[in-house]
Formats: structure tokens, sequence, C-alpha cells
DNA sequence: TACGTTTCCGGTAACGGTACCGGATATTTC
DNA sequence: GAAATATCCGGTACCGTTACCGGAAACGTA
């Protein structure tokens, strides 16, 4: 029961030569039917399980995907659950690492599967990642990349994300629009293109409306609910605090939310509040929090299938689709009634 | 730049043979300290890469360990990111695949994973399934399996677990010690392990305390916001209501909480409510909500570790280790004051 | 009948390593 | 100084499958 049947014990069998069994196998049109379906019967009968190792080593091609993602949040692992669905129903296997946002080990995981030979990689990069070392080596294979969500403007791969300008600029215009007009943002690590595409739209939307920017109403931090607490904390402090906060993500928005309750002040009326990403406990919370929804589902499903056209084509034209957010008004927000 | 170096590449450029340089990679004993360098040095310069997928070919172990989890929530995100944590350490890579919950996707998991050939499985179960044929399919390839979180009865394998009774217990009495004497529990799935020991720690608790079991009170729904929310809503109809409620997860809990709240009924003075799995949310709600805490991460890393073990030795006995879940009290069932 | 075409199949090399066997030097031992 | 022993290395089979080449029989065609 141990030792797995193959198409040697297969040919045995039937008196015939591995390769006609290994033609049979894969319906290969210089076979007769009758041998067909003689090969057919005693695979059946041995359970004969193709080995995957031995194919994928003899024509280079591991039908794997590797997905690296900093973490599985419930937006990343949303995504993720998207790259699955197609890619299984592709026919492929996805290979899913963390890298748990650090650098060291998103070089890690992309030298493993290099070595592992997955067929190209699908990412999200770290916020440590400042190099791209380590995922040019892919393109040098020729193995195709298609980046998401974290985009990586260093490399020439087709792209899926969000219009996060648009996203920053629909979450502030609406503050603007419930009356707020001092408005702070806390953004995410510098270096992170998401951070910074959020808060150009943030500005535009200042701009747009004739407000001034206070460089002391734009802080940066950690994607983290205890720095968002704490930078909110100070942010209330100052004589001119802001009237409203967008967060670049719905933890931090708990952070600020739990600050603002500490300092006694009640949203929305002495302050308003946006988050970003619209997780599900959002609206549980009193008051329930403002946020902009991202579909996630499709970007997954949306960057599995670019990767795999990518895979079956030479045409390596570079795209990036861009989809669009929708706001979600909640109380934490909403100080004007319709 | 597309072409991989291989050892053949390195033995002809140091004319020596392939056997050497393989044994030169290796740090085997038979070959010269000074060959040694100059194989690696060479390796160095052609950017040698070994192909793994050749060599898992040739020995038959790929270093890969297959996990297979119902979803990728909190409490299971967590857990894979123990199991990660101890397999990257120890050299090993993890291929991570979601089950969706369905049977279906579950076997052709396996399946993949047979054909890919890891190493072995490290599961939980879905709740759909009932027949385990595809588990067994790796014990009848002498493949290491290890269970956790939901363990399988049919299986037998190494088990990592919480104490799942002792928890239902802890949750139940605690609502006793609190005052509580009509206490219902929304259970999940009725086929479900880890449901049935979470009901037998309430029963228990019941029985030790000398409280009647109405069966009104035991409600199996699916681990489900909106389930719960049903259930609960007609559990609050009854004339001789719940005076608190036990859900066996977080999500179901907040389910429970809506109808409460629509019902017009307080917390915890005209009911009580525990979740499980200690959520972070549970504590920004209003009120804040009591749970069980798991100790999730230590459970991955458990399972890994002893996967791992288990793949180093021949040693099969099969142990179970059970870890201990805590008690976290918040406003939802504190009536009393100590 | 003789020729070209199909139709079907077998043989073999190859993919990139590993493992084992055996052999040629160099080194020690008495 | 011969025999025993290390030390180091090369040759080769092999893992399971695929791709390619070539050939024999069966068939059609003139």
């Amino acid at each position: 029961m141990k030792k797995q049947a193959t198409i040697k014990d297969i040919a045995k069998r039937l008196n015939v030569s591995i390769s006609t069994v290994s033609r049979a196998l894969k319906n290969a049109p210089d076979v007769s039917n009758q041998t067909k379906s003689a090969v057919m019967a005693i695979a059946e009968e041995l359970h004969y399980q193709p080995n995957r190792l031995a194919v994928s080593f003899r024509v280079k091609q591991t039908n794997t995907i590797g997905v690296i993602v900093p973490n599985l949040d419930y937006v990343l692992s949303t995504m993720v659950k998207g790259i699955d669905e197609v890619a299984l129903e592709a026919g492929y296997t996805v290979m899913v690492c963390q890298s748990n946002e650090s650098f060291g080990r998103e070089v890690l995981n992309t030298s493993r599967m290099l070595q592992s030979l997955v067929d190209g990689l699908i990412i999200s990069v770290s916020s440590e990642t400042k190099t791209f070392d380590h995922i040019k080596k892919f393109q040098e294979r020729d193995l195709p990349i298609v980046a998401f969500d974290r985009i990586v403007p260093e490399i020439i791969a087709p792209n899926i994300i969000l219009d996060n300008e648009y996203a920053g600029y629909l979450a502030t215009d609406h503050l603007i629009q419930q009356g707020y007009k001092n408005i702070a943002i806390l953004a995410g690590p510098k270096n992170l293109g998401i951070s910074n595409a959020r808060m150009d739209g943030y500005l535009k939307a200042l701009k747009e409306n004739k407000l001034k920017v206070d460089p002391k109403n734009i802080i940066h931090c950690d994607f983290n609910q205890d720095y968002a607490y704490f930078a909110t904390k100070e942010l209330l402090k100052s004589k001119n605090r802001p009237d409203a906060i967008f967060t670049i993500s719905d933890r931090m928005a708990i952070g600020a939310m739990i600050a603002i309750k500490e300092r006694g002040l009640k949203m929305p009326t002495d302050i308003g509040l946006m988050g970003f990403n619209n997780e599900p406990m959002l609206s549980l919370l009193t008051p329930t929090i403002s946020s902009i929804e991202q579909p996630m589902f499709e970007m997954g499903k949306l960057a599995a299938k670019i990767f795999i056209e990518r895979l079956h084509s030479e045409d390596s034209t570079v795209t990036t689709e861009v989809l669009k957010p929708r706001l979600i008004i909640r109380e934490s927000s909403k100080r004007k009634q319709l």
C-alpha cells in the first residue's frame, strides 16, 4: 500500500511501452481508443496517481502559484480567498506565505519559492520592503509577477490596486461635506504607496474645498491600534485640535476611537471619524464607524485571473487595474441629517 | 540569465565530476576542503541554486508541510502563523489551503497535496467532513498527520486541541456564579467535536450546580452571526426565556447581542452573554463581551513542532496535547460586583 | 502491384540531482 | 619496504515522466 503505482507498472501489466501509457493517459491522438481505455482501466485499478513532482521536474512547470502577503488579516485573507477561488478552478495550486511585514521573511519566502519552482508570484509587499532584487529574480527567470494591494512601482508587472487616492478623497470630502473643517489624517508608514496615495486624496479634497493643510494634522504611524491611540491622544491635546480624523485602516480607527472616548468627546458632534477597509465589526461599535470599502474578493480573483492569463501568453504589456472603493457612511461621521 | 546553473556547470568549470560537486555542496566528509571551497566559490559566482524539485523528486521528500484549515479567520490565521513560525525556522515550507468549510474542497486540497508530495499534513477539518478516506490516504503512504483545533477521532494521529469541555464548563460556571439560572447555549454544528465538547462542559456545569437542563435551551446552528441572531430572537420570545446565553464563538455572540438589544434587554442585568475566542473587538463593544481565550499561537507552534518531531522519528505513539483556555470576564456577564 | 499515407506504437535520451560502488593515490603502521 | 589504511574522487544507475524520432503494419490510391 505504501508504494505508489507508476506508468511503468501499468505498462508492464498491459505489455505495452511506458511511452504508450504516458500518451494514453493524457489522451494523445496517436493512441488507439482501445489501448487508451485499457490503460485507463488499469490505472484505475492500480489507483494510479501521477507523480506531480516527476512531471513538474520534467516539464519545468509546477502549476503552483506563489502568493506572498504581509499578513492574513481581514482584507488580505479575503483577497487570498479570491485568488484561491480562481486558481483552484484553473487547476493551479496556491502556496501562501506571510511575510509578517518583515523584509527578511519576504526575501526568505521568495527564495524558497524560487527553489520550489513556483510558476510565478502574486505579491503584496511588506511595509519594510524598500529594495526589490528578490522580486526581480523572478523576472530574470521569466516567471510572471502580479502585484496587488500594495504594489511595487520599481517592478514592471501587472498591478491590481484600489484607487487609493480616490478613496482618500472620498473619505475626506465626505467629512468636509459634513461640516468638518480641521481634519487630521493618520496615514500609514511613510514609504508605503497606499499610504501616500490615500494621503494624496486627502490633500486633494482639502485643496478643492479651499481648506488649509496643517502639517500637524498629518501623522505617519504604523497600521496599528496602539500607535493610533497614542497619536490621537496627542492630537486631541493640542490647542487647535482637529474636529475630524481620517485613519487609513479600521484598526487605527479603533485606536483613535478609544482616545476620543477617553477624552470625553462625542462622535459625530464634537469630532468625526472615518476608518478604512470596512471591517464587519465597525457596524457593531457605538457609535458605528464610517469607512471605505474595497472589493477585496474581486481584487483577489482579478489578480489570479491576470496572473494565469500572463502565464499562457507571451504578451507582456503591463496593465494596472484600478478598482473603485465605496464610501460607507455610518454614525461616526454623519453630522448632518439628510 | 534565464537558464539556471546546475551542478553540471560547476563540475565542468572545475573539471571535477558532478558527484564531487554534489558532495562538496552538502559538505560531505569525503571531499577535501580545497575542492569544497573551490566548488563553493564557483557556485557563488554562477548564482547556483539547487533545484529543489530535482532533489525532492530524487529523495522523495519535499520539505513541505501541507496545512488545511476551514478558513482563515482570527483564530485559525493566528494558529497558522504559529505553524509558519516553527516550520520556517526548521527549514520547511508551508502550503496553506482553505477548505472553506466545504468537504469537496477539502478532498480536492488533500489530493493536490498528495500529488505534490508534501511530507505530511497538519489539518483542522471542515465542519462538513464526515468521512475521512481522503485523510487516511496520507497514512497509507506513511505520511504523518497532525490534527489541531478541530480534531478527528476517526484518525489515529497526534492531536493538539483546546480543552473544550473545560472551556465550556468555565464559561457556564462563571455565568452560574453570577447568578444566572436559565442558561442557553448556542452550540455549533452538531457533528463537530468542538461543539459537543463545549456543550459537555456546559452540561457538566449545570449538573454540578444542580440546575435543570432544558432542551429548548440548546440550539445547534452554524458558526454564523446571522444564524445566531435568529436563534436568539426565537429564544427571547419564549415565555420562560433564558437569562443568559453562552455562544460557542464570538461571531455568534455578536448575533446574539444584536437580537438582545433589539429586544430591549440590558446586559448584564436582564441577561448575560458569553462568547468564545476572545476576538479583540469584544472589548470595543457596548457592553464589552466576556469570552474564552485560547492559546492560538501556541497551538500552531505546538502542532508544527510535533509534526516535525514525528517526521524525524519512527515513534508513532499518538499523543493528545490539551491546552487550557482562559476565562475573560467583561461587562456582558459581570452581574455581581466583587 | 507498387507506392504514399495514416495509424499506432516502441526505444531512448533527458530533466538535475543523489547514492552507492569501486579505484587511485597518499599516508600510516610494523 | 610491503601491507594496511585513509583520503579523495569518478562512474553510473536511478527517481517518474515526457518529448522526440523512427519504424512497422494497415490502409488507400493510382
